[in-house]
DNA sequence: TTGATAATGGAAACCATTACCAATAGGAGA
DNA sequence: TCTCCTATTGGTAATGGTTTCCATTATCAA
């Protein structure tokens, strides 16, 4: 019987068991991380986190690990441009808070909007439904971005 | 009077000069490569297509030329996860053949669809309005991306 | 408790992209 | 058509995020 208040075990154990890869440490330490921030990690960004609990635990990992959870499904990857790509847990503990993002191209900032959610996953589930039919694809995820100037770099020329 | 019979002229030409940036052989050979493709070339694919006609031009100027074409808005540029970045013409001369992706996570394959393009963009359009009033954005473009397993790769395992 | 093997970590390799700078060429004005 | 200013170019070297390699360690089913 799974616990989610906080002081059983996390809830993502199960993911775990269930495809059969081990539940260790720094897999605990990086999910950690992530479910702790609402912000648009880096590679590196969450090495220091996590170094910071457990100085041992090397980049490699890291890296290996957020692919894990990539493919497991527990987090989204993201490219904003700048050279790095960014993570974020897919789901939180009390659901899911989906969102999209904004990307600014003049400094790169990025604003998760929740706005319009609905009506754009009620199309892209229709969407989904026809690609799928159409090209025998079994689609599993979605990518939506805008691109713009944000107001402080849209005034500075 | 500008020709777009492909006898004149190419109807790019005006972009150039209207920002003040000049019309030079590299630039018009890799906007040949571009427009001559349906294919999503990475920067090197560019360059080793421009490369036949003129082995002159260096891979240092076709990153440059991709990047100043994606600024004026010619061409898109995008990232299927393979570690490298793809261009894509913004429109042809005939006019725009708008599109989205679906990406094989796989074995990396691409797909241009058409199909619900007209919703999606008209969805695009009515959030793009939202978002630029309330975060005061100027928007200039937008990404939607499928992912999935493709039919080949779904039955291999 | 034990053993098979999945997972780890540090260093080195990888590789797409960028920085640097001297040489070249576009094109507005004469 | 010619000249000059300066944007543009191209080769090389550097950059830096990500991956590979492999010997060591730790998980967990039996």
């Amino acid at each position: 019987m799974p616990f989610r208040d906080g002081t059983g075990p996390p809830w993502w154990q199960g993911k775990f068991r269930g495809c059969g890869y081990r539940l260790t440490i720094p897999r605990e330490a990086i999910l950690g991380v992530l479910s702790k921030t609402s912000k648009h990690l880096s590679a590196e960004d969450v090495y220091l986190a996590v170094h910071k609990a457990y100085p041992a635990i090397g980049l490699t990992t890291i890296y290996r690990t957020l692919d894990l959870l990539v493919q497991i499904g527990l987090v989204f990857k993201f490219d904003f441009g700048d050279g790095r790509a960014r993570y974020e847990l897919s789901e939180g503990p009390k659901g899911a808070s989906h969102h999209h993002h904004l990307v600014c191209t003049g400094c790169g900032r990025v604003i998760d909007y929740t706005d319009f959610i609905d009506e754009e996953v009620e199309l892209l589930n229709r969407t989904e439904k026809g690609l799928s039919k159409k090209f025998n694809f079994r689609i599993t995820n979605h990518l939506i971005q805008f691109y713009g100037l944000c107001d402080r770099c849209r005034s500075k020329k």
